[in-house]
DNA sequence: AACCAGGACGTGA
DNA sequence: TCACGTCATGGT
């Protein structure tokens, strides 16, 4: 059973780096895409890439991401990428653009919610509390804005990570998701960059087990 | 054509 | 705490 440093070494050996997180960018042709740099890391640089995370945040909930995508580039292309303009926005509206991500009702509420939120925080950092206060924010979408949004060295728990855990024998511990947090946390460097390839990493391990007839086959190495 | 995808909330044991 | 139903679109 190897320790989660090793995880981390043989996932990276594995499938590369990731590059999370992604954000758009304009291609020759004008239009938005989805796209990864893995390697490095100077983004996001400004207040809507930064808002374009945590967006992105909300709408993967339990979706495809690239159903994901499709709304975040609905809103770019509108310049709907900025906190004052989204909290003005009919509600209907807001559902409308988000409509392929699903739950567009729930998402536009969570999206309000972060909205107003957000000019109380005068460019400064939100804490775990404030956004978990926001409805619709749990832990996992609030530690995802923390880490790739604003940088702060907290680990990402998933679906993908209880996967890859329980697949490797260490699904018997206390198995919520604040100890695997602290859990991943203290095995770790307190670095962002780190973290946020470790999650990726996993997301990355996570997707190749989905389905069960496929871990036996792909987890006899460990 | 069922199943799942980068969850969270409300409710009832 | 924890298990379960709900929210909803789009790809396979």
């Amino acid at each position: 059973m190897p320790s989660i440093r090793d995880l981390f070494e043989e996932l990276l050996a594995k499938h590369g780096q990731q590059g999370w997180w992604p954000l758009l960018e304009q291609n020759s042709s004008g239009s938005w895409e989805c796209c990864y740099h893995p390697g490095e890391y100077q983004y996001p640089d400004t207040e809507e890439q930064k808002l374009e995370i945590c967006l992105g945040a909300i709408l993967t909930q339990n979706t495809n991401w690239q159903n994901t995508v499709k709304a975040l580039i609905n809103l770019k292309q509108a310049d709907l990428m900025k906190p004052e303009k989204l909290a003005a926005l009919a509600p209907a509206e807001l559902a409308q653009l988000i409509k392929s991500s699903g739950y567009f009702n729930q998402k536009t509420r969570k999206i309000k919610g972060l909205v107003q939120f957000w000019p109380s925080l005068q460019g400064r950092i939100p804490s775990r509390a404030e956004l978990l206060n926001i409805w619709g924010i749990g832990p996992e979408t609030a530690d995802s804005i923390l880490l790739y949004a604003f940088k702060m060295p907290v680990m990402v728990i998933d679906k993908y990570t209880f996967r890859v855990f329980e697949a490797m024998g260490l699904g018997e511990l206390p198995y919520n998701y604040e100890h695997l947090r602290k859990t991943c946390e203290i095995a770790l460097p307190e670095n962002y960059r780190v973290l946020q390839e470790f999650h990726a990493l996993l997301d990355a391990e996570g997707k190749m087990i989905t389905l069960p007839d496929k871990i036996q086959k792909n987890y006899s190495e460990y």
